[in-house]
DNA sequence: CTCTTCAAGCTTGCATACAAGTTTCGTGAG
DNA sequence: CTCACGAAACTTGTATGCAAGCTTGAAGAG
């Protein structure tokens, strides 16, 4: 089957949503089209259309880049994201029981992968809670949004989150949660709104990004035999970030 | 100079936000091509980011329309902006007086419009009232979320506003303000909440949009030298809305 | 050894050609 | 007069070709 436009789009921003491409990454068009057996010109449509969604750009002549978001701009997705999701629970009057229970067995989905240490599917959860949220209280339009934010939220994780909380993050979502539950919604609204907080209080948005993360991923100790060898004697001015990209998460 | 593809872009969003391309509108690529002395290739491609924002549609092989929200839609755009809107004044927690200022210049250009019964920019001050105050209030990119929503929302009030309330949404932008003016974030939430729920309420979404609308301008009693004539006799079958488009306005 | 210059290769930007489907309008049968 | 049919005109869908600019690496000067 001949994937189209939608499916080129929807491919690559879920292989983001999952945490499987890193911002930054370079996106040939000629690699693309081989790759789905497509030419280059549903290529460009799919990636123009990522291009209004704010996850991929485009620098002349050069490529397509997944965003690697500024400092100020992953302060913009924060504060957006605060004021739709803080908005959606303190605007919603009643959840469904059905909504309820998805959302409770989405948590529980949650602490499964961290407990069996799937970081893959772990980090693809956590960011989805949202979405789910959006997608059971709000509606289409409004999922949409979040879902093109998540990307946006995602990617500046990466780039950005020194250390490890998924299980803070899971926990506040199971309070969020539980405050659903009471149908206390002035409280889930205050606990998305720490929630949200939490996590962008948890990166380091004052130290640059490593510019040579994939470099220095691609050198790991893993990919060697046995010794760790040291980093490459030159070009590694300034790299505050040790840690493999593996430990990282999102959200 | 040639415009490119953003320009063209903002060109068709601008005159959708002024309420100067009407629902259902159809936009070949062939003809914008020729008026902005551009080929297909660079329209298209900006058809296709303003498809990503939910302004335009295509049909297969027939060509590009300008969007007509059916109700669902239009109650989902609406759900939508309340949550987004009443969560930025939920969320702020100061204003500059610099801010304050030119909200207020702005409610009073909202004034002056409508005493001077200049329709034209009457609609548009009303809908920019929303983008400006997340210009102040938030960041670029909740601007340019709310944009694509008041373009959405500008669309749906040519299709469903049976009735002009100009004057009553610049009192409520009024009232925003003064509650603004007086520190009461929680106060001016719940004036926006009231406001685009009454705006919403002002909206026939029950009956269907008047698919002959265009048709009825034509014919329309100015563009015949005196006498008003009847409605054409054929064709005339279940037409919700009698006014003439000019006396609809959004927001 | 280092720095500069330049050419070859690669990638996107854009236009155009043709394919495929839709609409419209004229023609002819009933 | 009405309806059905079919061809012509028109519109988008897609691929492809060439132009323009960027990157890289090699060669040569100092």
């Amino acid at each position: 089957m001949n994937p189209s436009t939608a499916n080129i789009e929807e491919a690559i921003l879920s292989a983001i949503l999952a945490g499987r491409i890193a911002p930054g990454t370079r996106l040939g068009e000629q690699k693309l089209a081989d790759l789905f057996s497509v030419s280059r010109t549903r290529v460009r449509e799919a990636m123009m259309r990522l291009e209004t969604r704010g996850v991929v750009q485009v620098s002349a002549r050069r490529g397509w880049y997944v965003v690697e978001p500024s400092a100020e701009e992953a302060r913009e997705a924060f504060h957006t994201r605060r004021v739709i999701e803080t908005g959606l629970l303190h605007t919603v009057r009643d959840i469904s029981p059905k909504a309820l229970g998805s959302l409770k067995e989405h948590v529980a989905a949650e602490r499964a992968a961290i407990e069996s240490g799937d970081v893959g599917s772990r980090a693809c959860l956590l960011g989805d809670f949202h979405i789910h949220l959006a997608d059971v209280l709000g509606n289409r339009l409004l999922t949409e949004i979040i879902r093109d934010l998540t990307a946006r939220t995602t990617l500046i994780s990466m780039l950005y989150q020194p250390t490890e909380k998924a299980e803070e993050s899971s926990h506040d979502h199971e309070d969020i949660v539980a405050a659903l539950e009471a149908r206390d919604f002035e409280r889930a609204a205050s606990l998305m709104a720490e929630h949200i907080d939490n996590v962008e209080a948890g990166l380091d948005l004052d130290t640059k990004p490593d510019p040579l993360a994939s470099l220095r991923e691609l050198l790991s100790p893993s990919t060697f035999a046995g010794s760790p060898p040291s980093m490459p004697h030159a070009h590694t001015h300034g790299a505050p970030h040790a840690q493999p990209s593996s430990q990282r998460t999102k959200d």
